[in-house]
DNA sequence: CGCTATTTTGAGATGGCTCAAGCTATGTGG
DNA sequence: CCACATAGCTTGAGCCATCTCAAAATAGCG
């Protein structure tokens, strides 16, 4: 299936950023671009559903996605936020189960989709990319020890500080005055971020409203101070005394 | 390198249960196998320690050893336990980084290890190797997800169940009177693996002796009944009112 | 311009942490 | 073989960060 019926247009573009194809010649990315599928969701709508069999890996193209992960009790995660460039639902492809994780997205969205055989033959052809996909896999999880080494050590306000600068480095957009989110983005997905409830992150974003330190509106963050947030984050403590 | 200087034996008793290599004949595990090292570390030892330049992916044959990671304010995380056949130092080796955590014996172990660039090799030269480290690395992720909203989501109790549960799983061995987990078990550790307290820890134990789910005794943990424990663990009302 | 989703703010409740003290197996050296 | 040292465990009391619940303010959107 051609990735968009009349198109024959290069694949350059779209895929030589990508980091799963990374290491392949320019015609490669072209036979790769041509196994795939474009497809469009709008905000709102989702690339596919926790539970769901994984049938499909997809790489965005454009717009924003959310990965939750609902608990059995019906409360949510957030467990990240996918941008153009960065693969999605290749967990459940690879391991061969369902998606652990609903994608939503979160404005209008694009992405090419492989399925799971397609990918598999691409991969047999293409040992680049199997190794690419490891190195991915391995990042991946060394961020996700990560972060739940600071949800079971750190308290929320630090934890949310990590997580604002998380977002702003990979969708942060300069602008006059700091670093803007550059999706809607509420307390209540900054909870579901970061394990705690809307009502405690719209006091901690008040206190650093107080101290400058980002400017914060409806489903709209600005963070004037990115180093102020990394203080908060790494606890270098301002003072002078007590290296506890 | 032959993995025991003077030792010809066959691998398959060793590597035909190691999901890294499924799939492979056995002159093909042979062939591994000779590429292995065999590095022996005393109780308490580390295989490595966190930070240190990743060189070697481990496959444990002999012992138990934890992974913990270390926050920067020097508080103790412990990620997982590794069990004969088990893959570990991997993520590291793959992503070309420092380990992010530490390995440490906490029985007398023995792994098998190859470095980086003979793991690459092998690899290359058996597609299967590499598949298969991307359907165990997408497991990981999966599983790791599963944890990070747990922990976000759920109660203290909950989550010292839910993990007694996952090392009666992996190293539990059936006694007379329920399941035995199988080394050295602190307070602490299971504080350590569920972001809580050493304290919180030992009340929730006496608690669950007194109703007979476990007998608890110095690093010992006895499970009487798991199926209590899985009511617990998820949320399964044992009384019939207030559904909440 | 009214409706609805989002956010703010207050007040009260509490789960779990902290700190302090005592207890008890287990191993060790005398 | 005993007595002591030690690491691990228990228990109590007080506290506090964070959650809960309720209500009002605000801001977009149709």
């Amino acid at each position: 299936m051609a990735a968009s019926e009349s198109n024959q247009s290069n694949a350059s573009p779209l895929l030589e950023s990508v980091s799963l194809f990374q290491g392949l010649t320019p015609a490669e990315r072209q036979e790769i671009y041509q196994a795939a599928h474009l497809r469009a969701v709008e905000k709102g709508e989702l690339f596919f559903v926790q539970g769901e069999e994984a049938h499909t890996l997809y790489v965005l193209t454009r717009g924003r996605v959310r990965l939750n992960q609902l608990s059995p009790e019906g409360e949510q995660v957030l467990l990240r936020v996918i941008v153009p460039g960065q693969l999605f639902g290749g967990v459940a492809v690879l391991s061969g189960t369902t998606y652990p994780v609903a994608a939503e997205a979160v404005a209008a969205s694009e992405a090419l989709g492989w399925d799971g055989e397609t990918m598999a033959r691409l991969m047999e052809r293409y040992p680049t990319i199997a190794r690419n996909a490891l190195r991915l896999l391995a990042e991946r999880i060394q961020e996700l020890q990560e972060r739940y080494r600071e949800l079971a050590t750190e308290r929320v306000e630090r934890r949310v500080a990590s997580a604002v600068l998380r977002l702003a480095r990979q969708t942060g957009r300069k602008v006059e005055g700091g670093v803007l989110i550059d999706f809607p983005l509420s307390r209540e997905d900054l909870a579901a971020m970061t394990g705690t409830t809307l009502y405690t992150v719209s006091r901690i974003l008040k206190r650093w409203e107080k101290q400058g330190l980002v400017e914060a509106g409806r489903q709209r963050l600005l963070i004037r101070s990115p180093h102020g947030l990394v203080v908060l984050a790494e606890d270098l403590p301002p003072a002078m005394d007590a290296p506890r």
